[in-house]
RNA sequence: GGGCCCGUGGUCUAGGGGUAUGAUACCUCCCUGACACGGAGGUGAUCACGAGUUCGAAUCUCGUCGGGCCCA
């Protein structure tokens, strides 16, 4: 890339040519060895669907704007890229694509093509990252189907099983009778229908009165476990606690309250089934009733059903009704409208039933896991609570075994004499049951083994990422953990935060990370979360192809974390149109830079003109106010003050105004000092800004190398010397450049030619019409002093043959039109007689009152003292007199300027 | 139903006790020696609604309505 001459147009598709020489140089290459601050990114490894949507966008750039942020300061920073693999999404996907069930083929054979169709979506995905310019060190990459990651999740498992973390017991699963399978809620699809509310009587089984209770699964009364009203009931409430006889079966049960019964609906008094639907499964939980088994895994009606024993539900539930009537059990039958979970296979309805799981036993930890949450800085804060709700509100403790193919296997075996629990040691891993047997007997002394078939949910692949990427279970671990930021949407707090920090806890004792930032949603441009059922997802592709990654970038930019986002195709124009405003103006300066001694660099600070001290203090100050909302993470802030001050600060106030510096035959100190100032700004924010943009702003710093180094009788850039910007530092506040009092003679300048060009454009003319003579009268001595210092400026910019600047008012009058109270000087002095002092100064005659104002030093109104420093007022000019010339009158700055045309 | 958050010109947004920031869209003008893919100016908001605290509320408090995410 050896050019020199530079474009005229900004081509966004170079950027995949600088993405090339990113990797091609390890720019991102994280060293562990280096004698540097470390910063440690724990990046959520996302799910591989094939594609990166926008709201990874979004959550990508918060942590590459992060990572290129730290690396300027100085940090070595460890930004890993991984890939959460296992999941439902994939069998399914596996399942379309092949045309099969997943029991079709043997497991491992069904493993394999998960593992292939995973492979290629992360190829995509990992692709599409890096065309947005994220700077993962892709050298460490880590993809939870690995044998090797594998090895870690079961290494965990071992490890909380040992430490009595982890244990066997029995729990409710969402079944399909015909498929004898447990699924997933995901897979649970639901059906509206008409069914019979039946209307039951529960007789009482002491002196007490029965209880009439509505139910729409009369087949499941031989599971009944208990009977549940509103606390508030009147009609109930004074049974609570004592007992009831269930129907047909003779059995006692009890009468609980629960604040989740709508006594509106039925009789208000519910009977809580093993299990009818998922409150029943709540409330067993909540109140440790009792489990009976009335439905085996075909659907078929068990011994505890007595003479049902062996129906099918249907049959069952039918008999059962029959008999209810005849006994005079029934009093009531009603058409109610119904929602039945249904297999979204075979749309058989879903029954629950109770199966043994694993579970974590998550509330023995959760003192631990508020502390941890506390300790963390969470942004924004409230995302906290939101974890701290959650972690008091736990029902019952995290079920981590799944009923199925794809995922880390969980490595236990039962001995098929005795039942025990047979684990490998630690060094036998990863193994996968089902395909090796245990290396020794059992201690009954039986060799044989029943595998465990169910896999690991795959929260416990990823809830252990941060000390995957510091090289765990290796001592050396340490190293590099806990990591110092997590970064991921708010709308998986309750799982990943939850999990990642339990875990962390769990294996090291330790919280694994110190820093939480939550991104928001994106939603489309319809208003609504981006999703693909509602039709309204955007993908990056489209807009990269159309305006570059940096414009996208330059888009997600503009948000803060914990704020929902909203897509806009005018938001990434007006990022695109930033970058080529941008372009152009170092086009100029580049231009002009062919003409500068680069030796002057040092001594031309004292040479600097007033509107280069402006520019330079400006950007210090800008430099200062960037620094600090990226170390708030205000990325939107940072973006926009480095956007606000190119545009306007830089490109139209300042390049406009030395101009006139620039073409002149003067090749002297002026000039230079103006190329001196023009090259600055463009250098410093540059860099400012290259983390937000890091294509655009490596192809400019390639040019602006190339010309420094041209200049300086270097070798012309190529690609073994050139330096990319981001290896450069971010940019330290210059105090010494910090300037308050040119700040303000700046602005005057800047405020004196832009009226002047606003007068230019309100008599048509174009810009560059010469103007005669331009007499300023300056009321203050400050205002006439400075102004002095800016006659060359104004002269040149604005094209003004003659420039004259003197004390007081030319000979017009000036009439006061307006008065405006200041409420915030009125308020707090005069209290309750501000209302009327307010109405008084809106209403009467603004002249009066700043005539007033002006001879006795204040106005009187209901006995309060009204000074200047209460109002402001807006003067006019009237009645010039004699010779034919315009005015301007600037009041903040009580001066007029007379204009000859 | 519960927890957390949010309602500001047509649209998006800053601010968070003193009469509202910026962008976009729209209208008008100007082809100025980097950029018309640019520049200058203008129209447009009783800050969701109601009550309270206060001299003063978009801002604080309570309530209502609407929206979002998660959970039931």
């Amino acid at each position: 890339m050896n050019e020199v001459e530079v474009p005229k147009d900004y081509h966004h598709k170079k950027e995949i040519k600088w993405q090339e020489y990113w990797q091609k140089t390890n720019l991102y290459h994280f060293n562990p060895d280096e004698n540097r601050p470390r910063y440690i990114i724990d990046t959520p490894p996302p799910y591989p669907t094939g594609s990166i949507h926008i709201g990874h966008v979004l959550n990508w750039l918060y942590m590459d704007l992060i990572a290129r942020w730290k690396r300027m300061n100085g940090y070595s920073v460890l930004f890993p890229q991984g890939w959460d693999c296992h999941g439902l999404p994939t069998e399914v996907k596996v399942e379309e694509i092949h045309d099969i069930k997943k029991n079709d083929v043997s497991r491992e054979e069904f493993r394999k093509m998960c593992i292939e169709l995973t492979s290629e979506n992360i190829q995509g995905m990992k692709t599409q990252m890096q065309r947005m310019g994220y700077c993962q060190d892709w050298s460490r990459e880590y993809v939870t189907m690995t044998p090797e990651y594998q090895e870690k999740t079961q290494t965990s498992f071992l490890q909380m099983y040992h430490d009595d973390l982890i244990y066997r017991d029995v729990h409710p699963v969402n079944w399909c009778p015909r498929c004898e399978t447990a699924i997933a809620f995901a897979e649970v699809e639901y059906q509206e229908n008409e069914t019979f509310l039946n209307y039951l009587e529960f007789p009482a089984s002491s002196e007490e009165s029965g209880v009439p209770i509505a139910t729409t699964r009369p087949e499941l009364l031989a599971a009944c476990v208990a009977v549940v009203v509103h606390p508030d009931d009147e009609r109930y409430q004074h049974l609570a606690g004592k007992k009831v006889e269930v129907p047909l079966f003779g059995r006692e049960v009890e009468i609980i309250t629960d604040q989740e019964v709508d006594p509106e609906f039925g009789t208000g008094a519910v009977m809580i089934c093993t299990f009818g639907d998922k409150t029943d499964v709540t409330w067993v939980n909540r109140y440790n009733l009792d489990v009976i088994e009335a439905i085996n895994e075909q659907g078929i009606m068990q011994e505890v059903c007595g003479k049902y024993c062996g129906l099918t539900l249907d049959e069952c539930k039918k008999l059962i009704v029959e008999d209810l009537e005849n006994e005079g059990f029934l009093t009531k039958k009603e058409k109610v409208d119904q929602n039945v979970g249904q297999c979204w296979r075979c749309k058989t309805p879903i029954e629950i039933l109770v199966k043994k799981q694993w579970f974590i036993a998550v509330k023995q930890l959760n003192p631990q896991i508020i502390e941890a949450a506390e300790g963390m800085k969470w942004v924004p804060e409230h995302m906290k609570t939101r974890l701290l709700n959650w972690t008091g509100s736990m029902d019952w403790d995290w079920c981590i075994s799944r009923q199925r193919i794809f995922a880390t296997p969980i490595p236990v075996w039962y001995c098929k004499s005795c039942g025990k629990v047979i684990v490998p040691p630690k060094e036998e891993l990863p193994i996968d049951p089902t395909q090796t047997q245990p290396s020794d007997p059992c201690q009954c002394g039986s060799t044989d083994f029943i595998p465990e078939v169910d896999v690991l949910d795959t929260w416990m692949d990823s809830s252990i990422t941060p000390l995957v990427i510091a090289g765990w279970p290796l001592p050396e671990y340490k190293d590099l953990f806990p990591s110092n930021i997590r970064q991921q949407g708010h709308d998986i707090i309750r799982t990943w935060a939850f999990y990642t920090i339990l875990r962390s806890l769990a294996l090291t004792g330790e919280a694994p990370f110190e820093n939480v930032v939550v991104n928001g949603m994106v939603f489309g441009e319809d208003g609504h979360k981006m999703s693909k059922s509602r039709g309204n997802v955007i993908v990056p592709e489209e807009v990269v192809e159309e305006y570059g990654a940096d414009a996208l970038r330059l888009w997600a930019a503009n948000s803060v974390p914990g704020s929902d986002v909203p897509f806009a195709w005018k938001d990434v124009q007006h990022g695109y149109k930033f970058l080529r405003k941008f372009w152009n103006a170092f086009r100029f300066v580049n231009m002009h830079l062919a003409g500068y001694n680069h030796k002057n660099d040092n001594n031309l600070t004292k040479n600097l003109k007033p509107l280069d001290k402006w520019i330079l203090s400006v950007l210090n100050h800008l430099v200062g106010e960037v620094t600090q909302a990226m170390e708030e993470y205000n990325f939107a802030h940072a973006r926009s003050r480095i956007q606000s001050f190119i545009w306007h600060d830089f490109c139209d106030e300042y390049i406009e105004a030395v101009k006139y510096r620039l073409y002149t035959e003067d090749e002297g100190q002026s000039k230079q000092a103006a190329l001196y100032t023009l090259k600055t700004v463009i250098s410093t924010s540059l860099r400012l800004l290259s983390p937000f943009t890091p294509h655009f702003t490596e192809e400019i710093n390639y040019y602006l190398q190339n010309q420094v180094n041209t200049l300086s009788g270097s070798e012309k850039t190529d690609d073994e010397t050139y330096e990319s910007i981001h290896l450069e530092k971010w940019p330290k506040v210059q105090e010494d450049l910090l300037d308050e009092s040119f700040e303000a003679i700046g602005q005057m300048g800047v405020e004196v030619i832009s009226q002047l060009r606003r007068f230019k454009a309100s008599k048509k003319m174009p810009l560059n019409t010469p103007l005669k003579k331009a007499t300023i009268y300056a009321s203050s001595e400050d205002v006439y002093n400075h102004l002095n210092l800016l006659e060359s400026d104004i002269k040149g910019t604005m094209r003004i043959e003659n420039v004259e600047i003197t004390r007081g008012k030319p000979d017009v009058r000036e009439v006061v039109v307006e008065v405006t109270p200041r409420m915030d000087k009125i308020g707090p002095e005069f209290k309750g007689q501000a209302p009327v002092i307010v109405k008084y100064l809106k209403e009467e005659d603004p002249a009066m009152i700043v005539q007033n104002i002006t001879e006795n030093g204040y106005i009187d109104i209901e006995r309060s003292k009204v000074t200047s420093r209460h109002i402001t007022s807006r003067k006019e000019l009237v009645g010039s007199s004699g010779e034919k010339v315009d005015l301007i009158l600037m009041e903040n700055l009580d001066l007029v300027v007379e204009l000859v045309i």
